[in-house]
DNA sequence: ATTATCTATAGATCTATAGATAATGC
DNA sequence: ATTATCTATAGATCTATAGATAATGC
């Protein structure tokens, strides 16, 4: 569907200063257990079943799509495959959890290049709604198939949920305090946060109906006014 | 979990009069094939697999709910289920239609009872929540399985998704018209309408968490004054 | 010797239907 | 005779693993 959307499991963060160790790209990987004793090799495994599924998942849902399918585009036979996941559900877990993490580096680095004054709300806003649009089918993936993660996982990308939330508020907060914006109560900047959050999600999952009416810019545009509640502008 | 959600499958709102005919309940029934000729038999039977059905989906979820525990627990053996519908497919698509269904019945009939004056608008909110609410697990349950969906199937879903938010929109014209709420473009109001929808649909996915901060009718107040824009009331 | 990978398959499903049986109405 | 229902099962999967094989490093 969205040819841009297979690179972005192509970007290599790498670490590999810190403690002198080649760090985890994704905490999942940690999470899940092993019996390959080379760490390295896990990381470039689980890399390779991340990239296969997630392109699976997204065309046949994460149900119609088998462990086998999973192996052959991955490039590894289906006894390998369970050498590095327990099971189907781990693979889920490797896939939200790294597009997670990958959605909250998008929001991080606009956070990073942001202005800082009045207008950095309107800026983070449109930063993360264009990383919402890049990751229209990935962001649409973890909606339909959180349900179908074990309790232990799901537990753990619910958080990760609560991270990404998590900034928006703390961009909030920073601007309340430096008078750039109106003073709120603690819940009401909170719900507006996840308010934030979720109206990205909806150019994801009501885009079917969206884009016929709206460009991406358009969308942050008009959503912007209704956020800040400025009519006009 | 919800016991309440139970019952909700079992308001009967017949309409014999219209034309004398005992009339279809749920569109859906029209659209599915069957060798059975009472009409009548067929909605009966409808309703049975979807009360049965709607509780295996939210439980277990669509693909982990075999059609012998829909048959079993719908207290039909799996021979006549399949002379009802023609795969598993057309009960979730059943399921989906009346879970729409009784959504646009409760907005309506909010809407009937709303004051029509300044305050309608947040009165519609309200009632509108107060449906999301209630229906918390089934509207949950359309945002994962539509996908699931035959594309045939999924677009009468996602129309059905299109007229519930179509009821916000007259509100919003019939308001702006009276004069009691600010001007604003077919596009800026059309978005509204759709956030309006998505922000009650928020209170269903996102549960786990707002539930633990905000009761419904914090909720509702909060979410009322960032969308009318008021900071204070 | 140790570590990683592969093939072949056990074991356990599940959907949908064919063909037999029961119930209903003339 | 017609309509509705049931039982039994064909046919087609799919996940996960056991046990054999290949590659790597001392």
């Amino acid at each position: 569907m969205n040819e841009r959307s297979v690179s972005i499991f192509h970007h290599k963060v790498y670490n590999e200063e810190r403690f002198g160790v080649y760090m985890e790209q994704y905490p999942a990987t940690k999470a899940i257990p092993t019996q390959i004793k080379n760490p390295e090799l896990v990381q470039r495994r689980h890399r390779q079943i991340i990239d296969a599924a997630v392109q699976l998942f997204i065309h046949q849902g994460f149900h119609k799509t088998t462990t086998r399918q999973i192996a052959r585009s991955a490039s590894i036979s289906i006894g390998s495959l369970y050498e590095y996941v327990a099971s189907k559900e781990d693979i889920l877990f490797l896939v939200c959890d790294a597009i997670h993490a990958e959605v909250e580096r998008g929001v991080t680095e606009a956070l990073s290049r942001a202005s800082g004054g009045r207008h950095s709300l309107a800026e983070v806003i449109r930063e993360y709604f264009l990383v919402c649009h890049r990751m229209s089918d990935h962001i649409l993936l973890i909606y339909q198939e959180t349900q179908s993660l074990p309790p232990q996982w799901r537990k753990k990308v619910l958080e990760n949920e609560v991270r990404i939330t998590g900034i928006f508020m703390e961009v909030l907060e920073a601007l309340i305090s430096s008078g750039d914006l109106p003073r709120l109560t603690e819940r009401s900047m909170e719900l507006i946060a996840h308010n934030i959050t979720v109206l990205g999600h909806m150019w994801t999952f009501r885009r079917w109906f969206l884009a016929r009416h709206y460009s991406i810019e358009d969308y942050i545009e008009l959503q912007t006014e209704f956020i800040l509640g400025i009519p006009g502008t």
